[in-house]
DNA sequence: CACCAGGTTGACC
DNA sequence: GGTCAACATGGT
């Protein structure tokens, strides 16, 4: 492993800045934009979330009540599963011992409510909750593939893993998806490997 | 026109 | 254990 993880970590942060995630008023918010940005590109996401602020309807209660939650938040696509996943994840948001939760049993019980899978889980445990775990998402899989920092098929604890045991900072591990997430949406979008994209070749990332 | 987007689930083998 | 279609809209 010629590259550490710390070190790309540095490498990113010091060529696009801080990134300040995620791009949220409360922790709910985080949550609903999480479910809502499953498989779909966080433009149409932002129009949801906007016409769910505009029907009152961003708060666990509002969403359990609201009879045309389909309609509002269809620009973002699946919408009668997600209308499905928000109502779950607004009932859990109801709970009082959220707060007492170790982080392993609150990861549990997040991948226990329907719709909820291991990146959603992690989303809303780091940037709802502030716990320090890392979100693997297939960025993270082809960035770290091409980078040569992870060998083999897509193994979403063991990459969590590598990343967890170099940085343990909340606010590092939230800078650091967030900086692979933008990264990768301006430059690697070739499929499946595109070898100007090696930090340190591609021409249009001056990374030393 | 095809393919992608800050995934998850359930059926099937 | 792994693989795969279904889910739905909007942008390139």
């Amino acid at each position: 492993m010629w590259l550490r993880i710390t070190h790309l970590y540095r490498l990113l942060k010091d060529h696009y800045g801080e990134q300040h995630w995620w791009p949220a008023d409360t922790p709910f918010e985080v949550a609903v934009g999480a479910i809502l940005t499953q498989n779909t590109s966080w433009k149409n996401v932002e129009k949801a979330i906007y016409n769910l602020k505009k029907h009152n309807c961003i708060t666990p209660e509002r969403i359990l009540q609201c009879k045309e939650l389909e309609e509002l938040i269809k620009p973002a696509g699946f919408y009668r599963q997600k209308a499905e996943r928000l109502k779950n994840i607004a009932s859990f948001f109801l709970r009082k011992d959220i707060d007492k939760m170790s982080t392993e049993k609150l990861r549990e019980e997040l991948l226990n409510i329907k719709g909820v899978g291991k990146e959603t889980a992690d989303s809303i445990l780091l940037y709802a909750f502030d716990r320090p775990v890392f979100v693997v998402d297939k960025y993270t899989y082809r960035l770290f593939v091409r980078l040569g920092v992870w060998k083999g098929r897509f193994d979403y604890e063991g990459i969590r893993n590598l990343v967890e045991r170099e940085i343990k900072d909340v606010g590092d591990l939230k800078e650091f998806h967030a900086l692979i997430v933008e990264h990768s949406k301006r430059i690697c979008k070739k499929k499946p490997l595109c070898n100007e994209c090696f930090i340190g070749q591609c021409p249009r990332i001056p990374f030393s």
